[in-house]
DNA sequence: GGCCTATATAGGCATCCTACGATAGAAATG
DNA sequence: CATTTCTATCGTAGGATGCCTATATAGGCC
């Protein structure tokens, strides 16, 4: 129950960023994307590609394999599913706090 | 499927905060938690409280309703819903690429 | 109105983020 | 070894973030 917040919240801000979620979201339905094709997709440069891939890797959120000149990148699923959790733990579990519910 | 990356990463980043992740996961516990509650759980002043707040509050994320003087927070389950489907479009459709397969 | 409680805002400051160009490193190829 | 290709790192500038104290605002109560 006393999950690691900081991992989470590191996590999710990780993914909080629009080229970064949609490196995720792109790397969720094609595995094994090479980092060169991330650049032209998003309109940025390669700098700030490799920035952002090494935001996600630091969180944990993807891994690496070279092919060659070129570094592959996935989606590591356990994190996925970590994530799948803390957000299933976000589902309210009670409707209103008793205490309240007696407050006009 | 062209779903708002945008506002899906605004949600995500407003959660990547340690003290933002603890107030939501508060929050599902305790739906309707007055502000002034969050100042002593967090070891956090009450205007960073009250900007904390503020974060999840235009992210969506969170509802508000006045109770006399008082201000209580209650997580807005859709938000929380629409980001569930988001980490399901996290999970790995495909194991690999076929093209990619070919290549050693 | 005057006072109290709860919350939000303003101002200030230190730190972190994000973007880029330039450059360095690693692997294949000639 | 030299060259090419791909990726990472360095250096840096501008803006955003996070925290605080001080102050303003809103509502309830006398």
């Amino acid at each position: 129950m006393t999950r690691n917040v900081t991992t989470d919240a590191i996590r999710l801000k990780a993914l909080g960023h629009p080229v970064r979620l949609g490196i995720a979201l792109s790397l969720a339905a094609e595995p094994e994307t090479c980092a060169c094709d991330f650049a032209e997709a998003f309109d940025v440069s390669q700098p700030t590609v490799s920035e952002h891939l090494r935001v996600l890797r630091e969180a944990g959120l993807v891994t690496t394999k070279r092919r060659g000149t070129q570094i592959c990148y996935s989606l590591d699923p356990e994190a996925v599913r970590t994530l799948e959790r803390l957000l299933g733990a976000l589902r309210v579990t009670r409707t209103r706090s008793r205490t309240l519910a007696r407050t006009p």
